[in-house]
Order: C-alpha cells, then structure tokens, then sequence
DNA sequence: TGACGTCACTTGTCCTTACGAGTTACGACT
DNA sequence: AGTCGTAACTCGTAAGGACAAGTGACGTCA
C-alpha cells in the first residue's frame, strides 16, 4: 500500500500513493495523516518532495493541514444546505422564498449607489457603468453556520418608476418582489449558476478552506414586456451548499441552436 | 506599483504585490509575466519565495504558467457556454433541449450495469448498492471546444416496466424522456447542483486548467405520483460553462423551514 | 491543587544549490 | 536555401539546511 508508482515526478508519486490510501479508506476522513517527518521516512524523499505532495492534495481538496497539529483527510461531506430556488405566493399575496427564514442577517445590510460592471450591465439590459443602488449583505444560515453574501442591485430608472423603492432601495428580496408587483409587474426570474475560486476577500468574509470553489448565483427578475428589474446575486461555498430547481416542459419547441 | 506590503509572510507579500498589479491593470489579461529570475530581481526574493508566491496565484485562478514559456494573466473571459436547463416539446410530441444538437459524442457511449452510491440512490429513491443501468458520453462541444461529462442512470426496475428502454438502456436523454411518456408517465424534473475541485480523472478528460472548478448537475426525472424515474448526471469545467434557469413563482405557501 | 513555563512535536517560511525539461532563436553546416 | 544543432532562455524537480510559529503535554513551582 506504500508503494510508490513509477510515472511522473516524484512527488506525483508520492501524492498518488497518498491519494490512494486516503481513496481506499486506509486512511480514513478526518483522522490524521502521517506526519512530514514520518512521510520523508516512508518514501526516503526529502522535506520539500513531501510538502510538494502534500501541497498537490491540498488543491485537490483532499486534505486540509493544521499548522501545528497536522493533516487530516477532508470529510467530503455530501450532506450540505440545499437552497431551493423557488419562489412561491402566499394568499395573501406575498412572496416566499423556501429557505427565506433559515437565513440571519449578520449585520445591518449596507445602501449605495455603484454602477454596473461589464457583466451585472449586460444582465439588467444596460451598458457599462450605469448608475444603481446596490444593497449587500452578510448571511448566516443559523442551523450549519454556512455564510453567504449577497447583493441586490436596482437601476435608478426602476427605483424611481416605484416610490417606495427610490425610498428606502434596501429591502429584502421579497419584499422587492411584492411592491414590484403591486406596481403592475408580472414577475418571472432568470437565474445563471457559476462557479470559480473565491478572491481572497471571498475567501475570508465566507471562512472557506483551501480548494473550496463559490457558486456564484445571479437572478434576474422581470417584469412587463420581461424587462429585467433587478439584480441579486449570492455567492455562497460551495462545501457546504447546493442548488436545487425544479423543470417542467414548455410547450414552444425550442428555436435551433447558435448558427 | 512594485512596492511590498507589510503583512504576512514575504512570499504572501510578492503574491498581493503580483495580484494588485493583475487586477489594476499593470499586466493585461494574455500578457505574459516577469519571469521567476526578474521577480527575485524586482523583490529581492529567492526563487522558492518567488515560486510559492506564484503557487498562490495559481491556486486562485489568476494566472496560467507554461512550461519553458512564463506566467501568463488569464484572461478571466466572462463570455463562456449558456446551458439553458430547460427542456421543451413539440408539436410532434418530442422532448427538446436548447443546447442538445449543439454537442457532439466523442465516442460511442458505453452501457454497462453498476450499482448506485449512497448519492445517487438517494436522488433515484433507492437503497445503497442497488442494481441500475449505467450509460457514460463525453460530449464536446462543436463551436467551444468545451467537454462535458455526461451519465445516465436507469434503475432496473423503471426498465424493466418499458421493454424499449430494457432493450437498449444507453439512449439520448430526450429519447428516454419520449419514451417514459409514451408508457403513461407525465413527467418532471429536479435538478441540483455542486460544484467542487475535479478529480485527477476528471482533469484530465475534461481537460481542465489549473485552479479550476467543475459544476456537477445531477437531473432526476419524474413520473406517475412523483416517483424517480431516471438520473443524469453531468460534469463540466466551470471555466467555460454557466447554468440558465427559469422561474415562476408557484400558488402554494411554501412549508416551514427546517424545525 | 492550581498555574505557568518549558519542551517536544507539528507545519510554515526562507534560503542556497543543482540539474532536468520545454521553448525559441540563431547560426553553422550541408 | 534548407536543415539541424546548439545556446540561452523559460519553468519543473529535488536536495540540503536553518529558524519561526502554532499546539499540546508534561512537570515544576507556588
């Protein structure tokens, strides 16, 4: 079980051997891997060969190292919060979302006004650098300590269409959804789901470990003639969550894809 | 622009250094970095600390290094591959998928018997271990370039109730869909998704850069009273790929969180 | 008994040196 | 003119040493 393979570097040799035993249970999630010391002895490779193997499970997510203490198989951990992204009406007309009340806000969500990105432009139909309010804010899932950020951005040309908006622009989601439609939309949402490496900041305010991807979540709600109205985005680890849809067929045949 | 900051270690120091000097703009996405030998020069650093440096923006997804030839900005390239989730049927009582004619089968697709994970049995309804048809396809896609891994899960017992499906389990999925509502079932679908950090397999068969997550779609069809009918599951580099989702809001109160 | 300091262990950082391997361009030889 | 080898660059791998910093246990001292 210690054997070393023979292809590539010697420290791919050495992470395979690792990755291998970790794979095959001999060593088994969260317990304590051999030392780098112990690791030098059992594959007679220097210190650096060690750290480099190590350091190639640590981007695979395999492992996670303790200064100090060691490192330990990481825990793949299937069981995570599923956030359900659907969004149903109440009776008496408001808006709920299924994981809406599970979430803590962990500090008072922040107004101001930005303008678009490239990206957020392209999203809520409007060019670069378009002014909007922007309101972010810090959740906490109160049952799994899982955090996520997130950002509502409304066009002032939306805000000011709905006095209540330009008012006070940072309200809660749902309650976003409620005046809209009080104001005569008839809202649908679009949503796109992305995933990369966090940016260092990500990495902090959401406490990731190493190797831990985002998912980047952006929903676009429209209204009459389905122009977009606003933009949310959440960004969330993705050790801890996933996404979940529900589809059903549409009649329309779908039109031919790109030319 | 070249200065050092104080914090941390001096190898953190050169990447912050490096990062601010990617994300101002000094250095263009594409364009090629000071080689390991100038950065020791220009931070009189060593080359291990100029290495680890270079490690941690790789690990973000920063920067890609080519061997014999330098460190090159990635271009962070927002315009990727849209799959639209959706899934549609025509006049002629077809099931359609957006993007489903604009993939090609890189080789033939490989039906075998396998049994289901705790994972995947959850998703399909089952115990661990129980018996399904199993049917892999690596899709590319022809105007990208992207790869795509693609599986199909039937449990035994849906095939055996549709002899066309026993017969020949490995069909397209909007073939399967044909056919399960040609037996009685209306059909619906579930989606959830994941992203993580690839498998060495998986890296190398969707070809993937470094620092680069997967998403992981897994699509469970269906039927009569709800019941599981099939699963698909897909992975694909997120580097190039984004998920589109629809929504509308449903009549029901959704039930209370979690107790 | 309690508090605290020390020590032995762990990983983190940083340096020096050496050579292997991929890439490119230049120049000499045919 | 064309071909091919070499040289000079790039990053990759591997070894050695030294010290810093976090952790936990043990033992001493009050």
């Amino acid at each position: 079980m210690t054997e070393i393979q023979r292809p590539g570097a010697l420290y791919q040799q050495v992470a395979a051997a690792i990755r291998a035993a970790i794979l095959s249970g001999e060593f088994a999630p969260d317990s304590l891997l051999p030392s780098e010391a112990q690791l030098m002895a059992r594959y007679s490779v220097s210190r650096p060969t060690v750290r480099n193997a190590i350091a190639a499970l640590r981007a695979e997510g395999l492992i996670d190292v303790r200064h100090g203490k060691g490192s330990f198989v990481r825990s793949s951990g299937q069981p995570t919060l599923t956030l359900e992204r659907r969004i149903s009406r109440t009776t008496d007309s408001k808006f709920v979302m299924p994981n809406g009340d599970a979430w803590q806000e962990a500090e008072e969500p922040s107004t101001y006004r930005t303008r678009t990105t490239k990206a957020t432009g392209r999203l809520l139909g409007l060019a670069e650098e378009e002014a909007v309010f922007g309101c972010d804010r810090l959740l906490i899932d109160a049952a799994t300590g899982a955090r996520a950020m997130h950002r509502t951005l409304i066009p002032f040309e939306v805000a000011e269409a709905v006095p209540v908006l330009a008012d006070e622009p940072c309200q809660p989601p749902v309650a976003i959804y409620r005046v809209l439609t009080q104001d005569g939309h008839k809202l649908w949402w679009s949503e796109t789901v992305r995933a990369r490496m966090p940016l260092p900041d990500e990495r902090t305010t959401l406490q990731l470990p190493d190797a831990t991807p985002i998912l980047h979540v952006a929903r676009v709600a429209h209204g009459a003639d389905d122009r977009p109205l606003t933009l949310e985005e959440l960004r969330i680890g993705a050790d801890r969550a996933e996404l979940a849809y529900r589809i059903t067929a549409d009649k329309q045949p779908a039109r031919r894809a790109r030319t």
